[in-house]
DNA sequence: ACGGTAAAGCTAAGTACATTAGCTTTACGG
DNA sequence: CCGTAAAGCTAATGTACTTAGCTTTACCGT
């Protein structure tokens, strides 16, 4: 029996894969077992059980989306970069939603994902940078970005948008009501 | 062996308690067997399966939120109406989380929800009235709402805000961000 | 080249849950 | 007071997570 040449990179690799395919619910052992060509229990080698593979996976995700959101700021200020980052956000969640499900709402809680946590919080502070705003001001004005960006988007990935009006125009609208906190630029 | 005297209804709420009490993931037909006093079988004489009893929690959750925005709202109009709803849909979430993330995003695509989500859009809607907006520019403008009070509250409700500024001041701000959108009154 | 060893894989077994099948008993209506 | 439909039960099956303990591979040092 030749031996599968596995590690934990590779198992979260696969992990990311069943979610992607058939979403945050179908994330089992027995899924990435098979996926991975390995009996179930070969994958505690690797891993602690189903509850460490879904922090480490929730890692992955938060450290993509921040290279993500990075990408789209980057040689943005003021308010071009908060609008980027804002329509960033959205399209990540809409190109992957099962795997922003898997993503943490409170990474900064738990230490095994402070540090994709806090990557992705500097991507925001950092758009926001321009404004010269005081860091409490700035916590707040993060604090809305994300709090529409996530509502808006997990709404919309979860089909809560029921009726037939235009959401790039509602979007735009929220995207412009975060705008209109800010100090004029 | 007496007769326990179970209905479907019976069955629902205890299920809400077991949410209530222990948390979405929680919901278990072996947990709401226990409670009722019931093997887990004879649950099947009152409802179809987890999936349903999953549909019928959330249908009756989406009518409590309704019947609680709806004290939230009345006698209220125009901005008062909308500061108003607002804030219940943030504190609700606040009090009962549980209850809430078994609320499902997307009522209006299921024949089961309906009922229960069109009364939930409805008390939005009539928040909305005073403003004598289009019936498109009322949609946008629910959405924004729904959006805002969705992301805020169930990041809050996630633990999602980490760091220690006040979270009243945010939301308030939120709440003057969507106001912003909207005419004067 | 080769032997020892740690890691990587396996099977077997235990727990919990959902679900189906089929039986028993209750409670109620005629 | 009996018949029957509904409400409950036990038993059994399938899937998943997890632990225990065994086997084998691959590599490292000599």
């Amino acid at each position: 029996m030749p031996r599968a040449g596995l590690s934990t990179t590779a198992v979260v690799d696969a992990a990311l894969a069943v979610v992607d395919e058939h979403g945050a619910e179908a994330l089992t052992l027995a899924a990435v077992a098979q996926r991975t060509g390995v009996a179930t229990p070969s994958l505690y080698k690797h891993v602690a059980g189903l509850g460490e593979l879904r922090t480490l996976l929730g890692s992955r995700v938060l450290e993509d989306m921040a290279e993500y959101f990075t990408r789209a700021v980057l040689g943005r200020g003021g308010e071009d970069a908060v609008r980027s980052l804002m329509h960033a956000y959205r399209a990540y969640v809409k190109e992957h939603p099962a795997r922003y499900a898997a993503a943490p709402l409170d990474p900064l809680h738990d230490p095994a994902l402070a540090s994709a946590g806090g990557k992705l919080m500097e991507v925001v502070l950092g758009a926001l940078r321009a404004y010269d705003l005081s860091p409490s001001d700035t916590i707040h004005a993060a604090r809305c970005m994300r709090a529409v960006a996530h509502g808006f988007a997990s709404l919309e990935a979860g089909g809560g948008f029921g009726l037939p009006e235009d959401l790039d125009h509602t979007y735009d609208q929220l995207i412009a009501a975060v705008l209109g906190t800010l100090p004029r630029h």
